[in-house]
DNA sequence: TTTCCCTATTTTGTTAACAAAAAGTTAAAA
DNA sequence: TTTTAACTTTTTGTTAACAAAATAGGGAAA
């Protein structure tokens, strides 16, 4: 179980029964987020699928109605975008969103590396240099998923490591889109992550170089962004602009397909 | 019209018509959501509150099903708190969160400031220290509601004026989270955002002395933690532990009330 | 052949009724 | 007087049917 990703409703659970032995005892809507949210955030279901909501439930076994709870949230979170009366998509975020949120990446990244200059890295320095390990060897071996799932979790585990679960929760969800953004702009060769450097940052840290390790990580980010294409977009043109229409207040229609036509069939599960 | 916090939700409606000459447009969700929104942002809605869901329906007059939606989203924004089969309550963050959300507004608004840095600030800057302006009247007033929002509005302003969406989504979501602790841990005298402060990071940033604003920023939100009684938490004992349980797996109850009993009663409207 | 319009089907959105759980209340027993 | 138990009321959670909107298909006219 992945459990990288139900973002906004880590405490949808929290007052489940304490001392039971055996269940594993998750909700049902948890268990569906992560389910749907694991497959956007591994690619297995690539920006503007479309996410019909009767396929989908049958699918993932449970309601029409927790369904939609479920993709209401995601759309909360910038995972799926919904359109009224047309239903809900896997989002697509925009170039200009793109370079929003890997921004704001950069600061809230340092900003936890800076954290951790004031704790002590040793109870879980070691254990994030291992997954560091299984994620090179995931990149090796060619698991996209894994690798893609390993490779957020660094960062994410960094940002657990400072304590602050408000820190660690708004991340998840800039990580969680990043992983879209990956799957529009990333060239298919590259790799996003360089592994190389993630351990140069958890050096720096161990090493008390914190200033360096702070400069690291805005470099680290700032190489992933480099390495997508974010140069063209396909602009949403501006049809009334365009086409110079004298006075305001033309009923036309055709804002509802916001950006490129909505998507290739569903193919979930 | 507030327009302060709709915030998981600023898209909700982005794919209405767009020649229309009349109607504001602004889905009943919507508003039923900024109404709520704002109550609780304004402490008129102390935490802790109940919110029966048929009251709130019929007061903001709306159907059950809108009300519900809602009050997940504003779940998913740590506003409002959910309780399997016992309802919804204006969330009580706790004093580690508090200090949680203090550190990560250092961590994004320090970040803003230094965004600030590359931009033009004479397009905005004016108008922004006019706000301020009638921030400190507010204040002078006695009027708390707009004080409360404006001194909010302030570090949004800021956030706005970077250009970058995500971040000033984000910040918004953590600010709305601040009035709640505000509202739970401030001493009544005190005043929560110094005006003074405010026109002093302005100065900052127009005059160009960046590292002075990031440095009157990060101290700006310290003193506002420090403004807080965040001394004394009615830990939220375990009991388990307290009563040294021998063997682990006792069907022990008593979680749900997760953090002191739920509140008076509601008074809405 | 292409375009336009009308109809049929699918899919989304909303409402209402029902089921389940908790809280409150009354009464009886210790 | 306090506690316990059963019952009633209130409130939340879920399901299902219905209404509305959009898409897809087909046929007629240009």
């Amino acid at each position: 179980m992945t459990a990288l990703l139900p973002t906004s409703s880590d405490h949808a659970d929290a007052h489940a029964p304490v001392g039971d032995t055996s269940a594993p005892e998750v909700s049902e809507e948890t268990r569906v987020q992560e389910r749907l949210a694991d497959a956007i955030y591994e690619h297995r279901l690539p920006p503007g699928t479309k996410l019909p909501e009767v396929d989908l439930a049958r699918i993932l076994g449970t309601s029409r109605g927790t369904l939609r709870k479920v993709l209401d949230r995601l759309a909360g979170d910038h995972l799926v975008e919904q359109i009224p009366n047309r239903g809900a998509f896997v989002a697509r975020p925009s170039v200009a969103t793109t370079r929003d949120v890997y921004a704001l990446r950069r600061i809230l990244e340092t900003g936890v590396v800076r954290s951790l200059a004031k704790c002590d890295c040793r109870p879980w320095i070691d254990t994030v240099r291992r997954q560091v390990g299984e994620e090179r060897e995931a990149n090796r071996a060619g698991d996209t998923s894994r690798y893609i799932r390993l490779a957020g979790k660094f960062h994410l585990d960094l940002a657990a490591a400072t304590g602050n679960a408000s820190l660690e929760e708004h991340l998840k969800r800039v990580v969680s889109q990043t992983s879209l953004m990956v799957a529009l702009y990333d060239v298919p060769g590259t790799n996003t992550c360089s592994v190389h450097e993630h351990l140069e940052i958890l050096q720096a840290i161990e090493t008390g170089k914190h200033q360096d390790a702070e400069r690291l990580m805005e470099e680290h980010l700032l190489g992933c962004e480099r390495q997508l294409r974010l140069g063209d977009e396909a602009q949403p043109v501006d049809l009334a602009q365009a086409l110079a229409v004298p006075a305001a207040g033309a009923p036309q229609r055709e804002q509802p397909r916001a950006q490129g036509r909505p998507a290739r069939a569903a193919r979930a599960a």
